[in-house]
DNA sequence: GAAGCAACTGCGAGCTGGTTGCAACAACCG
DNA sequence: CGGTTGTTGCAACCAGCTCGCAGTTGCTTC
């Protein structure tokens, strides 16, 4: 394990009409490397870590032609840059709204939450693609708090 | 009912130590309005259309102050902008990531999914403010039709 | 109701995150 | 090896905001 998922991406690639370049396989290289979630700066950087002259809208092309064939998939996890991760990889995220943290919700969990929303709406929830946004319990705690200061203050 | 919750955000907004001015109260206005997501270029023209020399700016800066005393709220909702609306009339939306129908999920279901999260996880999902991206069934049957088309071409 | 303070506004420049057009380049096929 | 065509780097561009600043205006005080 570690680095075969490296050739069967390329083999994909190339499957689907794509040529393999030391740009894409950068790329690749680059996501297959366990970590947290990537954004696309982040992958950027890594990949120009390897090959300092690939370009920005490069790897954005890569990261696109990749979700095209389902390999990747990039989630908007609140306001800033999307994240990029292997669609293989994937599960839903809770994300905190202060702090940005990022919770990975179980499948089985996901899987259930899913299940109802198929079943009372006409609405599939891609477990693979989905964030819900929220208040980890700590900037929960946070913000109750300056709720009530804030009250008092103006009392 | 219609238009009392506008003098009486303006009284919030006062109360917090701000001004009323003719932007603001159109501001206000356009968000009173019964609608459905509103991205914040949708309410410039709302608000242009009665206070045509409002720019822009000053519509952001007036929604942040608006965010800032919890009456409004704005969520990403997926890939292009924001949407904004009034927090006490907020729920759980589902977002079609192909067309970009917005779907609300009644509040029975969206509060036990968040029960749900909150009971397994130690986070809080705001029911409020939380959107979860996936596809609507018009699009879901597209796409698995395109897929196997594809998936034709390639045998 | 005039004066004054400070919040607010319009304007335009600037920023982030991403996209696009184009000419040069280089995989892959034969 | 030579041709075809997908891929790349570059730089200009775009959407969606954000910010700095000078001028304006709401609210308070006298």
């Amino acid at each position: 394990m570690g680095q075969p998922s490296v050739d069967r991406i390329l083999d994909q690639l190339r499957g689907s009409g794509g040529r393999i370049t030391s740009a894409r396989r950068a790329v690749v290289a680059a996501l297959v490397e366990p970590s947290d979630h990537r954004t696309a700066e982040n992958l950027i950087s890594l990949v120009q870590a390897t090959c300092p002259d690939v370009a920005p809208s490069t790897v954005y092309r890569i990261l696109e032609s990749l979700e095209e064939i389902g390999v990747v998939v990039h989630v908007h996890l609140g306001h800033g840059a999307a994240v990029y991760h292997l669609s293989e990889a994937s599960h839903a995220h809770l994300v905190c709204e202060d702090c940005g943290r990022v919770v990975e919700v179980p499948p089985d969990l996901a899987k259930s939450i899913a299940d109802g929303i198929r079943d009372r709406l006409d609405f599939s929830v891609a477990l693979r693609h989905f964030s819900i946004t929220g208040r980890c319990r700590a900037c929960e705690a946070k913000w109750s708090k300056a709720r009530l200061r804030h009250a008092d203050k103006r009392a």
